[in-house]
DNA sequence: CCTACCGATCGGTAGG
DNA sequence: CCTACCGATCGGTAGG
């Protein structure tokens, strides 16, 4: 059989992204050497270094690509949604699009899971500045379900508890990949309306400031819960 | 002023073991050198090989000493219920249970937050036998959380959800420390009882094996959902 | 002869 | 697109 023919200078580099995510979500960026990546890739180091300027340059590009495929994912269920506002007829329009969005992000871990993986895992070895850039594009994306879990439930924004619920949503969602087996009998279609219903029937369910007794003492007045600043991924002390 | 006393053999352990789980959960275990672990604890690196055997052995005494807490906790919580079954009286003694668990759980992230992240994170960075000692163990801890919700709702054992349930609240758990500063306005003991309620009145509203039309086509009988062999952490491909 | 520790440097390998 | 290397720095250990 004929040598299959070399790809072009961009698919060559989608391809040598999508080998080195598969690397640094197995093993971790900083264990990960160049030498690995270009030996998956088929290439010499050298050649390696024809596509792409240095180790960070893969890195950074892999994660920007996709907390972009995240904002895409968002974009395509808004936008269906705003086509056809009513839902699935059986729950308020506002409802509805929280479910759909929390399906279309598990489903998305189906075939993303690397470049997921690196998302959540490996941000913190990305230099100072585009580590910044891509936590921004992050909590982006947070306040865009924020948003929409707001307009469902109007009362928990008042009591601050919905930026909280929204980084637990993506609890659950980010640890997939850390226990979901691809080839396991539990599939990601078949999990995503489970993190819905659990969340959706969850939310409306909390108690906003905690009257009950804690461990702590009587040191002050009861604590007015507060949003903090929501940080998608660990951060690198100085 | 003198110079402090040396302190015993054991409490130097102690001492170099906190030191380096903060550093390893900052930096990352391969990015993180002996000379800065040595450094963090006040010693040269050759007194530092006086107390560890090698850089393999902090990863691994902190991942056990952490799981080890972990266990810890669930004994305390099971040995405190089974004092007094009866729980606060508003609610099931098996659900109070389900609580508690959750409660400590989260409320022990406010000390452990360094070697939690260690036990998350940086396991994979373990030689492969201890890598598989201890995920024995956390396997067991998850265990025990499903046990714990099977014996709440038994009918969600029957259908297989309660080990990917047990995960879904190891998400937003095991997520906490990646988003909630503990300079924040928001504390690990406000969350506590945020996290219990959300999972508590969430589990008994997802339905098992969904019926619901899904992108898929009809190309087999409805999947039964499955209990995959839970991971709490990722693992290493050879 | 022990412990607790130091300054200096080893062999090997990383990214480039 | 490869062989041959570099400056640096790693984990770990020598003698005293």
């Amino acid at each position: 059989m004929a040598r299959p023919r070399a790809p072009g200078h961009h698919d060559q580099r989608t391809a040598i992204l999508g080998h080195a995510a598969a690397l640094f979500a197995a093993q971790g960026y900083p264990s990960t050497t160049m030498t690995q990546v270009a030996d998956a890739a088929g290439l010499s180091k050298a050649t390696l270094y024809h596509y792409v300027s240095d180790k960070q340059q893969l890195l950074r590009e892999i994660a920007h690509a996709q907390v972009d495929a995240l904002h895409a994912s968002v974009d395509e269920v808004i936008a269906a949604f705003e086509a056809d506002p009513a839902g699935s007829a059986d729950e308020p329009p506002e409802r509805a699009l929280v479910r759909a969005l929390i399906e279309r992000l598990v489903a998305g871990y189906a075939g993303q899971a690397d470049a997921l993986r690196v998302l959540t895992d490996e941000v913190r070895y990305l230099d100072a500045d585009a580590q910044d850039r891509l936590r921004q594009r992050q909590r982006e994306l947070v306040s865009r379900l924020a948003g929409a879990i707001t307009r469902w439930q109007p009362a928990l924004a008042e009591a601050g508890l919905v930026k909280p619920l929204t980084m637990l949503l993506f609890g659950m969602v980010n640890w997939l990949f850390t226990w979901l087996r691809p080839d396991g009998g539990l599939s990601h279609a078949s999990l995503a309306p489970l993190v819905a219903d659990l969340f959706i029937h969850g939310v409306p369910c909390v108690r906003p400031p905690v009257p009950r007794a804690s461990k702590s003492g009587p040191d002050g007045p009861a604590p007015s819960v507060q949003t903090a600043q929501p940080l998608p991924s660990g951060d690198l002390p100085p």
